[in-house]
DNA sequence: CTATTCTCTTGACAAATGTTAGGAAATTCA
DNA sequence: TGAATTTCCTAACATTTGTCAAGAGAATAG
């Protein structure tokens, strides 16, 4: 658990009786290379921080598979809106390599919350960093290119493109894996 | 006040004294067309309900203002993560017609937020729901085309082509003003 | 009211990306 | 290992969208 323990500890000043408490209320668990974390129209009952391993966040539209964002190690992930307001999810999450994962239940979230003021900073802080993430990708496919985006990705989580199949990167990127291919044979010249 | 009154007591259940108490920390401004909410590379300060108006978010990239979104009657607007974290503001905020707003500091907003519950709880709620709807526009960019935004724009906010120029509705919509100009005369035909 | 500025439209052309189809390469599974 | 499946690449062509240039129309300021 210890990456877990420095994500949570290099955010907000927690004492050491706080943070084991927080740890405690986390599962760890394994899922295989395809198989699910999270289906589409259920209701999110977790959220999980990723300790190793690749996910990716997709729903299929025209009967294609459109993947939003893929997870890696050091991040969380859940289906934020349905964790939060207990709706239908929209998503599916899929692990694309083995992953271990930290998971704490919606239960046992909304517990913390009331019993440990510190994990309500720290889980304020994770939505708004979230969000603004979330701001710059869609601030990005405003004004930058095809081409851009990949380069940009490119430099930023060279890993991805050695862990995860293309297709889900060019969806990601918004763009036909034929495509990306194409940019990617640019680069090559 | 009482459209933010409503916007308030519609989210969370809050009695009136603690509802008055929130109420009493917002002050009434008045924005004229043109002029600015929040400039960028500043600190946000403030964030703001809309009570009439439209204003928009937005930053230049390669010498042109990208708008990544328009704030209308009802929402509230604020650079977040400026706001959140104190960083300096990427987006400026401007009033594109003339603008009543209810605007809390950020001093206030953290007073509130240590005082009543509540408020903690709603600001909770409206940043989730933020999520949901950029989210929401992510995935519409990786999916539809610029006619398919348009349509859905069209559809979903049709006062905004009303009272908001069209290359900035282009801008957000991440096509060229020309461009929305052909797919509004396909819309004649 | 008039001049100025801002906004919107149009058309021709260029560039980027999507689509389709086929096959090569890599991976997985039995 | 060998067959089946998945993933990736390539090429030709179609479509969408961007760019540039010009001008019409609307809003605004003096």
């Amino acid at each position: 658990m210890e990456p877990l323990k420095d994500c949570i500890s290099n955010q907000v000043s927690v004492d050491n009786t706080s943070l084991e408490n927080i740890l405690s209320m986390f599962e760890t668990i394994h899922v295989k290379k395809g198989d699910y974390f999270l289906h589409s129209r259920t209701i999110c009952q977790k959220m999980a921080f990723i300790e190793t391993g690749y996910l990716r966040m997709y729903d299929i539209a025209d009967g294609k598979e459109i993947t939003l964002w893929i997870g890696s190690s050091g991040k969380f992930i859940t289906s934020l809106s349905s964790f939060v307001f207990q709706t239908v999810s929209q998503w599916n999450i899929q692990a694309v390599t083995d992953c271990k994962l930290h998971v704490i239940t919606r239960e046992k979230h909304l517990h913390l919350s009331k019993k440990e003021p510190k994990w309500l900073e720290f889980d304020n802080l994770l939505l708004a960093r979230s969000f603004a993430l979330l701001e710059q990708g869609a601030f990005a496919h405003l004004h930058t290119t095809a081409q851009e985006r990949f380069d940009a990705l490119l430099k930023n989580e060279p890993e991805l493109f050695l862990n995860v199949p293309l297709q889900h990167i060019a969806s990601m990127i918004g763009i036909a894996p034929e495509s990306l291919s194409r940019l990617r044979k640019n680069l090559k010249n």
